[in-house]
DNA sequence: ACATATTATAATGTCGTACAAGTTGACAAT
DNA sequence: ATTGTCAACTTGTACGACATTATAATATGT
């Protein structure tokens, strides 16, 4: 018989990418059970190994869970997991920002409010490898991540960590921003400006200034908006 | 040989979190081969079955990459999956409404600015089903969220709107508060209370008024986060 | 001696069969 | 009508075999 299923990426993989196609088209709705693992094989003829791999992915993912001696069934509230962050394109780009905008001032904020001697340490050594590094277009993203992300530590608020470490560097706009736009020259004056904002931000922390705080990143935010806005036609 | 595992659960979930420990511990580093499935057999006593089912699922989750002919890789950046938000006790309700406070102030100050007329037959839906519902406690949690969702769909931002349909309708306080802390009483005046706040940020939406939606919505979680506070010690 | 095929080896991918264990429903016995 | 037994079906586990791919060792040709 012929198979759907071509001979490139896994079976399995394969297989996985079919059923979820049919769960999220519907034919399997939630709290349905699917084919038993005989008909899947009969089916797209391949091996139960192939089948129960698939099945065992999408059990990972959320989307099935399987009881022995019944069935498997579709999740009946599958967990929306978030995509990973990775901007592909300019307007993209301008999303995170303005994700970003939308919540970090807050965080800012709060960790002011909040920050102890301990988050204080932390911060600090993050801010002086930002600071050393921050000049150098290369090399600056990852501790300009690690500043924000020791910033939500210091709200000691786990949603906001765990967002947080879900965005990842790629939040960072210049570490896709070469890639989309090398066109675009590396300004020092525009590095310079940044410094000074990180510095902003880190003394409203270090000085227990909520307001001054939310205001400084949300100002950092804004000029970054502003800048790459300039070139969303690309 | 007596195996180390244990007979209740699947053998595979078992080596999975096993094999997840030894990855959180250190032992297996990202970027490290790990063992070859023969290995894994004869040292757990399992069959190889057992070890792919459990491979595989970790590769589902990102924590392992797999080639053909080489082995098995623990992935150089694991995706931090974010995970569900299910309060478990009155702590994190407060984390999750500050978490909302944080953002969903500004989301409804873009939607204002950028809702279309689209968005406003959706919102208007929502918000009068949740209007008609809004003084059952047994019934409004749902609508509540959707009218939250439907506000970040009308801020026309994909990474908000994602962020807002992971987070589920568990973010809403009364989906779970009655669970954590029966012996509070549903309070009719409360409820209207809350109605007239829903219909502030509806209504400033509707007129395009960035500044006064973020302005209500930010005093409909601040009242929300007073009124659970006072129940912190329960 | 060096570059290029060839081969050997080891690892994951797929297949088939068999049995264990859990669930459900039918059916008979009481 | 209730209970007990059994049969059929489904997922979980095990084993053995071969296919496919990648790496390293070896052989070969110049």
């Amino acid at each position: 018989m012929a198979s759907i299923l071509q001979r490139r990426q896994s079976l399995s993989s394969q297989l996985v990418a079919e059923l979820r196609a049919l769960i999220d088209k519907g034919t399997f709705k939630p709290g349905d059970k699917i084919p038993s693992e005989n008909e899947l094989m009969t089916r797209y003829s391949v091996s139960r190994t192939v089948v129960r791999e698939a099945i065992s992915g999408l059990r990972a993912d959320g989307l099935l869970e399987t009881r022995q001696g019944v069935g498997a069934f579709v999740t009946r509230r599958p967990k929306k997991r978030l995509d990973p962050f990775d901007p592909q394109d300019m307007q993209a780009v301008l999303h995170i920002i303005e994700f970003r905008l939308a919540f970090e001032p807050e965080v800012a904020g709060i960790a002011a409010k909040r920050r102890t001697k301990a988050d204080l340490n932390d911060l600090k050594a993050k801010f002086d490898d930002l600071h050393s590094k921050s000049l150098d277009a290369n090399s600056f993203v990852k501790p300009d991540y690690e500043f924000h992300l020791a910033i939500a530590k210091a709200a000691h608020n786990p949603y906001l960590i765990q967002l947080g470490e879900h965005l990842g560097p790629q939040i960072i706009p210049h570490s896709i921003i070469h890639v989309l736009a090398p066109e675009i020259p590396e300004d020092m004056s525009f590095l310079k400006r940044v410094r000074g904002e990180h510095e902003d931000i880190y003394r409203a922390i270090v000085d227990q200034k909520p307001q001054a705080a939310r205001k400084a990143m949300k100002s950092h935010l804004k000029n970054s908006l502003a800048l790459y806005s300039q070139y969303l036609d690309l």
